[in-house]
DNA sequence: CGTTTTTGACCGGCGC
DNA sequence: GCGCCGGTCAAAAACG
């Protein structure tokens, strides 16, 4: 649907030009879980296994019209737990759920093309555990098929939660395992931790809510 | 009924 | 020139 053609985005590391299209914000989260809520919908449009790695990346793009944020949800190969999602572009909307929260208003896309510090990442975690007020949570269920290897999560994990669990933390690359990403373009790292038994999170929003 | 998910195929770029 | 890889679109199905 949308517009094609006309969408290129190779670039790649082409920094000669200070064009930074695109803010590309990677964040980390360990969680049973593919799919965070964000707040804002995102409606799949593509899956695709990439070489070295076993778990398949999920495609997402925001829902909302004229929208054309991207999202992508992968696992990482060698850690099943850690959930790494990548988002780009930025939203033109307000968040359609999450009231109350949502006193935030990055949309601004004038100066500031450099993403080296001050990251305007729209991200927003809503799906933190601890406080669930908001009846956000329109992630389907999923079924992680952990390929037993063994480490299975025990039990669950309640240590790192609640609190604004946020720190930009510019890590050029941490899970260099395989080869992928040559390179972090100019993208902020956030690394959150989070991690939930979906059986009573969902669980607590089915049965209560 | 509308919407979203799902799978496959196609495309564009790059490498060799 | 062909093969590889990653990414998106597209149609159909499933679900609410």
């Amino acid at each position: 649907m949308e517009r094609k053609g006309e969408n290129e985005h190779d670039g790649h590391s082409a920094y000669g030009s200070r064009t930074v299209r695109e803010p590309r914000v990677v964040v980390q989260t360990t969680s049973e879980i593919d799919i965070l809520d964000d707040g804002y919908g995102w409606r799949k449009y593509g899956q695709k296994v990439v070489k070295g790695n076993p778990n398949a990346r999920s495609y997402y793009k925001c829902t909302a019209p004229g929208c054309s944020v991207r999202k992508h949800v992968e696992r990482a190969a060698t850690d099943i737990k850690s959930v790494i999602t990548t988002y780009e572009g930025k939203h033109n909307h307000d968040v359609p759920a999450a009231r109350g929260s949502a006193g935030y208003n990055m949309n601004r896309n004038s100066l500031n093309r450099n993403n080296s510090s001050a990251p305007a990442a729209p991200i927003r975690p809503a799906a933190v555990n601890g406080y669930s007020s908001a009846p956000n949570f329109t992630n389907s269920l999923y079924n992680p098929r952990l390929p037993a290897t063994g480490t299975q999560e025990s039990s669950s994990l309640d240590m790192l939660q609640g609190s604004g669990l946020f720190g930009y933390t510019s890590l050029g690359r941490s899970m260099g395992s395989y080869g992928n990403n040559s390179q972090l373009s100019d993208g902020v790292y956030i690394k959150a931790k989070d991690e939930r038994k979906d059986d009573s999170f969902l669980e607590s929003f089915l049965s209560k809510n």
